[in-house]
DNA sequence: TATATAATTTCGCAAAACGCGAAATAAGGT
DNA sequence: ACCTTATTTCGCGTTTTGCGAAATTATATA
């Protein structure tokens, strides 16, 4: 390449104002410097692009036709310059996010629709992964943001608590256990479930908890989504076990009974994780700080 | 301005192969050195170009942005440069011609046709100058190439001998003169003459260099043109005074004397000149090899 | 005619950018 | 556990670049 983009600059600049010293102190630079740009310039293209006058110098031939080029590169370097500036400020660009299923099916999708509002030119790369994996993809670089169980180790990344959930039991009104300000996983055997299909680790969890214990978790009815065990729960089907947050908003008017579940494994705390908080990119940025304004109740 | 054409070539390269050390060696550059590139780079624009993975990069969304453009400014770049290099080989720019009025008048306009014919793009400006000026105007570089009396000095610049002609008295075949092998100016005034018309420079030192000598120049006719001059003495209205090579190429079939003017001044020489031949631009250089190519006869 | 003035170019030096190879680092694949 | 394939970091030397001072050149002015 016989040019660089500073020198094309500064030819624009000598040609417009018809003088090197000109073009000099307006671009803040030595005239000295100026003139041997271009006077490497010549030597390298084999050409002059400027006829040295007395006051002054004007363009050769040669030097229209650099001059013509040069602001047409110019304007597109300015272009592109402008166009990756938005990305630089986090207006623009892709976040790539990980988070583990439990996370995106209670309220990740909230979190994106608001988020999408704020910033409609960034796009959200969205991968469902197990915690560790996702942990250790944060720390590989390959994921920008992570959402993930507080339960798994997270050395190496920066993490900040996030939603800090807790499950609890659902109950109808006039259940037994409706009244009680908590209840042990064991009491709650007694009585018909509504149970999430086998595709959810969640309720794994729970079969394998009560086969542990000696007991069935006996199911009046099955169904696929957080959403419907609250309606079938509704419906005085069975009870049913659930994230706080996901049942939280239609407690009341649902006249849903809300009781704790008191075990270990009821705590069900999530965590965003980034590598690197000051290293992120700015759609990134903007996002990570998004999932922390909008902590949800625990 | 945030990266350079440079970086830009290499950046398609990388993006292109996958990888920055393909890249570098297709490119013939250390990979440490692309590496270091692209993190500065990065650190300028404030934001990630290249998603680094197990097995080589790929462009981020910014990434991608960068190379659609990073290809439009290296197409137009590299236009440019080709289009130069026409200017640099002498295909094409403009050489800045001054010449004196006789050598106009006699015989620049062929020279002009011929290199014209061989050279299409290459434009040739002429100026009209007085000898002394156009050795001035080479020195101070306002002019490429000159044609101008051999009289004048001309120190400071490469100048050539060109066309060494010679002033003649022309006369049709039964004047006294027209046996004679050579003659003086001052044999010549005792017959009426073909003159120039008072613009000419040629025609004033004439009638100067009669007044000296005490006599007029007797008048038959004045014309506009060395042409003209020849063809009324063909129709025998009276001497003409002209440059030999003006004549030559017509006194056979036009039946006239040529004699020799033996005077100081009769000897008119032309001299191509330059500032430094080695320092020519491709076009001038191409003209002046034209011109020397083609000296005319004395 | 001598002297200012306005422009470019040349020069020497210092600072910054750049390239290189070696070593460090990282993640898979065998 | 070791090898392979990448990128990154580091130290060093070279090249490029910028700067200010001085030289140069041509015109304008006194």
């Amino acid at each position: 390449m016989d040019f660089d983009l500073i020198t094309l600059r500064l030819f624009e600049a000598v040609v417009r104002l018809g003088s090197i010293s000109a073009a000099a102190e307006e671009q803040n630079i030595a005239v000295s410097a100026v003139s041997r740009r271009f006077s490497d310039l010549e030597h390298r293209l084999g050409t002059a692009v400027l006829y040295r006058k007395v006051r002054g110098v004007a363009p050769t031939p040669a030097g229209e036709v650099l001059l013509r080029h040069a602001g047409n590169i110019l304007r597109l370097a300015e272009r592109a310059s402008a166009e990756l500036a938005d990305y630089a400020e986090g207006d623009r660009g892709q976040v790539r996010v990980a988070a583990n299923p439990s996370a995106i099916a209670e309220f990740l999708p909230a979190v994106f629709a608001s988020f999408r509002d704020k910033h409609p030119a960034v796009k959200l790369a969205l991968a469902e992964q197990m915690s560790d994996d996702i942990v250790h993809d944060i720390a590989d670089g390959q994921v920008d943001v992570g959402i993930f169980s507080a339960v798994v180790r997270h050395d190496g990344i920066e993490a900040f608590p996030f939603v800090a959930d807790r499950l609890c039991v659902i109950a109808p009104a006039g259940h037994p256990i409706a009244a009680r300000d908590g209840v042990r996983f064991v009491d709650i055997l007694d009585y018909p479930h509504v149970g999430l299909e086998d595709g959810s680790s969640l309720f794994r969890q729970f079969a394998k908890l009560a086969e542990d214990a000696g007991r069935v978790l006996e199911l009046a009815v099955r169904v696929r989504s957080f959403d419907g065990v609250r309606r079938m729960v509704v419906m005085n089907l069975g009870l049913g076990i659930l994230p706080r947050a996901v049942v939280e908003p239609y407690a009341v008017s649902d006249g849903l009974a809300v009781v704790e579940l008191r075990e270990d494994w009821s705590e069900r705390g999530f965590m965003v994780g980034v590598r690197e908080r000051a290293a992120l990119s700015g759609a990134a940025a903007r996002f990570l700080e998004h999932l922390l304004s909008s902590k949800m109740a625990g």
